[in-house]
DNA sequence: CGGTTTTCATACTAAGTCAATAGGAATTAA
DNA sequence: TTAATTCCTATTGACTTAGTATGAAAACCG
């Protein structure tokens, strides 16, 4: 499967913000130090996610993001439509919808697939990638620590 | 969900070969006109399935192609692999391997995904989807005929 | 043989997509 | 007023994809 650089930074970015806002707003430059994806690169992104009220921004200083619901309340499906409609969306092809083949390809095969994919989506939430990351870093694999 | 056109018309392809090879091979010009897609496109796609030994090819004059299998042995998901190994492979990220997060989304997201994924595809066989082609076509969704 | 039909191999091109950058406007705290 | 921040939109360069082009190799047929 193909995923687009955008829906993972976005996701990330998500899930670091869901760990690190709960004592405030999270900024680009904060997101951009700990996960390594360049400032410039998530001032586009988080817009997207502002403007399909899953985060909340404040501007000017002191200003930043922080989520608009409970992790558990925000499901990926809506992170992943958010940023790029073809990854859950149906498979859509130019000009074929005359053949009965193509017809036959999306009723026992590519309908089947996105239907799964939006229904697997949907049920899987913020909260789920937050405390998996957590017993992650809980087990030995910490993120690794940089000592000046 | 994105299928690239190489994918799509390799499979209406082989559904052809399996609907109209009972009598004799099948050509690549004979694909073309009854399925709408460029003769040279097809020269280039087919070898890649025999490659992957699902057809096999004739050489010359009165050649063409056959299915190596029964068409109940032919699971999309090997054909789909034989075409483009991005559509059920892994999700595959450049240097995030290092993230925490984006380890817990594999885990929870990406990794589930795909193996559903190719799990699904590979209990669909070709007959799967001749067999709802009969049922399209014997259903007054008859494909044009065009008498001269 | 020689001509025709076919597959096979490879190169090419034009269009589109995507990741990432750039520059600057608007907003707000101090 | 200054600094910090989000926001908006344009642009670039690299890559991918769809489809075409050219011709070689193979095999049937008369």
């Amino acid at each position: 499967m193909k995923i687009s650089s955008k829906v993972e930074c976005g996701l990330i970015s998500l899930v670091d913000i869901c760990i690190y806002s709960k004592t405030g707003v999270v900024t680009v430059i904060n997101i951009s130090a700990r996960q390594h994806i360049s400032a410039k690169y998530l001032e586009q992104i988080l817009p997207q996610l502002r403007q399909a009220q899953i985060i909340r921004s404040v501007k000017g200083a002191k200003g930043g993001y922080t989520l608009t619901r409970p992790a558990e309340k925000i499901t990926l499906r809506e992170v992943i439509n958010a940023l790029d409609r073809t990854v859950l969306g149906e498979v859509s092809f130019d000009n074929k919808e005359d053949s009965l083949i193509a017809g036959a390809l999306s009723e026992c095969l590519w309908d089947r697939m996105t239907e799964y994919l939006q229904s697997f989506t949907e049920n899987v939430t913020l909260r789920d990638i937050a405390d998996r990351y957590d017993k992650l870093s809980a087990s030995g694999n910490a993120e690794p620590m940089y000592y000046i």
